[in-house]
DNA sequence: TTGAAAATGAAATTCAGTTTCAATTAGTTT
DNA sequence: AAACTAATTGAAACTGAATTTCATTTTCAA
């Protein structure tokens, strides 16, 4: 099972593994998209329905804190979380019409990035760049 | 006085010039920051005791219909309004310890963006690039 | 001056997200 | 295996920013 990490963060912190944080943990593995409270929610209410929002909330926020997942909160969208994959950053670009959102990575931007950091005197700790428009499918 | 595009937009619109968007607009080209809506309904409580929230919020949404101002929400901060400077669009470096932020422009890294639009088949219609981090005061 | 349409402010409402709390559960100790 | 204790749970209450409602007031053109 892919949630080791996710396991021994909770050993390491004293917290529990309970039946509902399996099931949650393991939905938002397998989505493997930008996925919201709400479709997490669902899905897990598919599996179990006595699971409640506020664990999906709370569980989310565990795996954040554990640096396995990601918040994302996209201009005029609901918060999503999405799962780190192997420690690599990346962007987005989002398409205003249907919602897609596609990922990439830039080094050339991400060294000028630091050029411009530098320039202020600034020491980064994050980034956030998001590029709004219509995709492919919804171009014309 | 600056806000005569304000009213222009007004008329326009079939909309009406009243004393408390005058009020609202004229403090908003005066603060040239990035304000919140409680900075502003303060500053004009001071000006005129009968200026309430909701007609703030209003205004601040019909100066973004306008063109005339940008909303911006910073991460973890309320909505934040700013005046749009001769068009020109820029990014921002926001310092997570004491708030400040410092606007940027790179034209390379713009020129890049386009670049990646390109490669996935996409159309940008705007962006957003926030870098977070400690500010040159604060980095120590 | 008048009249219609727009604007106002206070209060109510919305909505995502968080907190509360009594009851339940996990995991360790006897 | 039972007892113990701290963490967890779900439902409901709450929060805070933002929006909407609506009776009253104001603008502005005729
Ligand atoms: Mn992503
Ligand atoms: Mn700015
Ligand atoms: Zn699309
Ligand atoms: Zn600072």
């Amino acid at each position: 099972m892919m949630n080791k990490s996710f396991r021994d963060y909770l050993r390491s912190k004293g917290l529990k593994s309970t039946h509902q944080r399996e099931v949650v943990v393991d939905l938002f593995l397998r989505l493997d998209t930008h996925c919201s409270v709400e479709d997490l929610y669902h899905a897990a209410q598919r599996k179990d329905k006595r699971i409640g929002y506020s664990t999906v909330y709370r569980t989310l926020k565990l795996l954040v804190e554990a640096g396995l997942a990601e918040e994302r909160r996209f201009s005029g969208e609901v918060t999503r979380f999405e799962l780190v994959h192997r420690g690599k950053h990346h962007d987005h670009l989002i398409c205003i019409k249907c919602g897609r959102i596609i990922e990439f990575t830039n080094d050339r931007i991400e060294k000028l990035q630091e050029k411009v950091a530098k320039k202020h005197n600034f020491k980064i700790s994050d980034h956030k760049y998001e590029i709004y428009g219509y995709c492919s499918r919804c171009k014309k």
